[in-house]
DNA sequence: ACTTGGTAGACTGTCTACCAAGTGCCATGA
DNA sequence: TCATGGCACTTGGTAGACAGTCTACCAAGT
């Protein structure tokens, strides 16, 4: 049983304001439940998802429940069909392929402004980062190297100092690392090399390098998810649950 | 009073399996509403909307009402203040810059692909707006421009084959247009010439053109906007509501 | 003049209960 | 085997209630 426990939301303030804790409105702290019970798979892919049911889970009444259902509906974490239920998203084959061709244009373009509006302290906050992932990937943790990568982009992304970038990206990116994550620890090596000549463009100033090396970065990482997934694919059994039709031709 | 219709949702299906009328959600129409309501300017920014006003004002209860609020406050049109309410938002002054920058990534990715996918028919249809467009531009129609304009930008991005670019771009370019819309019909000659070479570019699959062509498009818009702001700034009057300051440098 | 304390009204956030309509499923019957 | 009818379930929407919170305002004290 999952409770929920209205965690403090880690809003970064302006630094010095720091408002009070303030208890997150319900709707919130389940939207938050489910996208985690989403991702860890907690709820499977295409599973039911009743109002009731998740609202005695999770300890309140439907109305919260509803709201946080429909804000997922919105953002591509589940399928509301009316009459019947929210269904947790199953995602087509392209889609990936559509998400990471949205981030390479969203990452790309922050960080030709990251690399526009970099200040000391961000540049030196980027070289930490790429330090500590790098360790981590020797290491061979691989948590801690997912999370120090997300951490990196995020920053970039926030570097860009566009709010609309950073949304959207962080959408796109969630969703990524949720199908993405089977397939996560294989491109480790490589990519924090690449991360470290994406942050000295950055603190260089080059912007049309910045962008650049984000795009093929973002591009590898599509390429090495094809890869695995040819790899995976033969394996499956035929008799899959649904019987959707290949359509490898659309995009 | 503006009473919702539950009309037929307009949506494009993917022709030919037109399923059968299926009234829409009422949070869906009241959003609706609500939006155009917004701009429209029928609800001014900055103005505190009440639930149970609007409920009576669309003659719906406040359930359906909350919830198309919450997806507003979402998507940026009000701020939702707990325990407060909704105020319709009042953009910041950097804030169409940065929509604008945000849309010259996505729509620019999205000429890049669309060049790379188009069929015939498609272009066929493009250069029809093409025509359409600079007809309705030296006849003055400011009005047909506009939704012209807007029907060959939205076109172009749903040819990119890529759901996300599709959406984002979407919801990007709804809020520039209501930001927009004062200052809109200045910038009409040139936008047509390079709406011509964009297609050019798109028909001749020349993606990077593509790409550059709606880039520059994008950043053109861009400053004829901020020219034109520049233009009328001088003229408000000093004793403004808020003396925030101005930090044009940021972006 | 400025702060403090108190009061009142308004509105949201959440809960409960209820009903109508739509959806999926299953058993029945041809 | 396949269509039909019915049943259980679920959402979508309505109504009403109540606590907590926010804003504004007023009065008294410093």
């Amino acid at each position: 049983m999952t409770t929920i426990s209205a965690g403090p939301g880690a809003g970064a303030e302006p630094a010095g304001v720091r408002h009070v804790k303030r208890p997150q409105p319900l709707r919130e702290s389940v939207y938050e439940a489910l996208t985690e019970m989403i991702i860890d798979g907690t709820l499977e892919r295409g599973r039911h998802l009743v109002e009731v049911e998740l609202a005695g889970m999770l300890g309140v009444s439907r109305q919260p429940v509803r709201e946080a259902l429909q804000r997922l509906n919105n953002e591509g974490w589940v399928d509301l069909r009316p009459g019947f239920g929210a269904m947790v998203h199953v995602p087509a084959e392209d889609e990936v392929d559509q998400l990471l061709a949205a981030r390479a244009a969203l990452e790309s373009e922050s960080a030709r402004l990251a690399a526009r509006h970099a200040s000391k302290d961000d540049v030196a906050k980027l070289r930490e980062l790429c330090k500590v992932g790098t360790a981590y990937q020797e290491a061979g943790d691989i948590d801690g190297t997912v999370r120090t990568n997300a951490e990196l982009h995020s920053l970039i992304t926030q570097m860009s100092g566009n709010r609309f970038l950073v949304d959207f990206a962080a959408q796109v990116d969630r969703r990524v690392r949720w199908y993405y994550t089977p397939v996560a620890p294989v491109r480790g090596a490589a990519s924090w090399r690449e991360h470290n000549r994406l942050v000295k463009a950055i603190s260089d100033g080059d912007e049309d390098k910045a962008a650049q090396i984000m795009r093929e970065h973002t591009e590898h990482t599509r390429k090495a998810y094809h890869d695995l997934q040819a790899a995976t694919e033969p394996a499956e059994s035929p008799d899959e649950a649904a019987p959707r039709r290949r359509r490898r031709t659309v995009n």
